[in-house]
RNA sequence: GUGGCCAUAGCUCAAUGGUAGAGCCCCAGAUUGUGGUUCUGGCUGUUGCGGGUUCGAGUCCCGUUGGCCACC
């Protein structure tokens, strides 16, 4: 169930409720990625305090390891890790790109060397239906091929059209699965870097029917401007009473233009692995908190940030955690990353509904931006 | 006291008598449906000290200082 309760008058933003089997969410929506079954570094209780609205899982990692044997007898992925919050399942179609060198694509699937122990791991629409099935998934994703940039246009075309024929058989899978009726699904839109193929892969996507539209195959190595394309190009064919999620994005100034594009929910690793590395998002841009410049700062990340890292510890001591390679140290990262990337979202909501979304918009994308032209 | 081995970047160590290097550390940068990873740059030297041989010495010779080992 989807219901829009805001649209801004200057764009395209969207303020919506998307209603799932584990609960309500609240859009524009960002989505913590927790592939392996835990958003690393961070607990669920962490998360609900955050406040995380619905997480990430990986059907291929999770088939991998632990298996759904396992996943079967804890009753699906929420009781194994104790989040009872809603989680959406990434399909596998992104790993058919991530790990390109040890797979290959066929009409039927992708057959992928375990990236464990290499042991051949078979994954067709029908499979990845049901892993997420098995994983008690509240937003399964239709198994895709996800081709990499750059791409030609003749590749392109073959590849939307072949997730076309996976969507469908998906969409047949779901219907003679009975378990799945509280399960949304959402199909995919590739089509590359081309406006023919975006609207071809829409339509195509749209004609089959999902709860949800994706719009895929973007950061995989394109300049902005052809991601930001790639996304306008395929929204005007989206239906307007249906969620929009762009996969795998992004900064957080790309949040708010895509926001203002249409789009409604967002997953992207940036906030917990930048984290794990060390960079902290601030709204004046990023922090590189292993820098020598911080070791005396006994100030917060961010002034007047509520998060647990920024009420508690100083960026001097943060820092310290982190060149000591301290586990304590990218927890609070993380912790930081992800609130600063949901409060976000939650400020988005906020002016969205009261009519402000583009000038706070403008406001924040020229302040990110002042620390990148200062260095 | 005698004999032997050793001494090169902050650390651990390379370098036929022929432009002193590597790894780690340190200082930066990259990272977008996961990558605590990895990658890319950068800084760093009276080769313990003093002589000598040589066109040329980290390398060979003499002395010296310090460390380690063995033996009286």
């Amino acid at each position: 169930m989807f219901k829009l309760l805001a649209t801004d008058p200057s764009c395209k933003a969207r303020r919506a409720r998307l209603t799932t089997a584990h609960g309500v969410i609240e859009t524009p929506a960002f989505m913590p990625v927790g592939t392996q079954g835990s958003v690393k570094a961070v607990s669920p209780a962490e998360l609900r305090a955050l406040p995380a609205q619905i997480i990430l899982g990986n059907t291929y990692h999770l088939f991998v390891r632990p298996g759904m044997e396992v996943m079967r007898h804890f009753g699906g992925l929420h009781r194994f890790m104790n989040w009872d919050g809603p989680i959406l399942t990434d399909s596998g179609g992104y790993q058919i790109f991530s790990l390109a060198k040890i797979r290959k694509i066929t009409e039927e699937g992708a057959q992928f060397q375990n990236h464990l122990d290499g042991t051949p791991t078979f994954i067709s629409p029908e499979i990845a239906m049901e892993i997420q099935s098995s994983l008690g998934s509240d937003i399964a994703m239709v198994l895709d091929e996800c081709p990499p940039y750059p791409c030609e246009h003749d590749y392109a075309a073959r590849s939307l059209e072949l997730t076309a024929r996976w969507a469908e058989r998906c969409k047949q899978a779901l219907n003679s699965q009975p378990s799945t009726l509280n399960q949304l699904t959402f199909g995919i839109v590739q089509g590359g870097t081309f406006e023919d193929l975006r609207r071809a892969s829409a339509e195509a996507t749209v004609q089959i029917g999902f709860d949800g539209y994706a719009i895929g195959g973007v950061s995989v190595g394109e300049p902005e401007p052809e991601m930001m394309h790639a996304v306008e190009w395929s929204e005007p064919f989206l239906p307007n009473d249906k969620p929009r999620y762009v996969m795998g994005l992004g900064t957080p100034p790309q949040l708010l233009e895509l926001i203002a594009r249409g789009v409604d929910m967002f997953d992207c690793v940036l906030p917990t692995r930048l984290a794990r590395n060390g960079t902290a998002f601030t709204s004046g841009g990023t922090l590189n908190l292993k820098n020598a410049e911080f070791t005396l700062q006994k100030g917060p990340i961010e002034d007047g940030c509520i998060c647990p890292a920024c009420r508690e510890f100083s960026r001097g001591y943060i820092r310290h955690l982190l060149k000591a390679e301290e586990i304590l140290g990218l927890r609070l990262v993380t912790l930081h990353n992800l609130h600063f990337y949901l409060n976000l979202m939650a400020r988005a909501r906020q002016t969205i509904e009261a009519g402000t979304f583009e000038n706070f918009r403008r406001g924040f994308v020229a302040g990110f931006s002042v620390r990148e032209a200062e260095s």
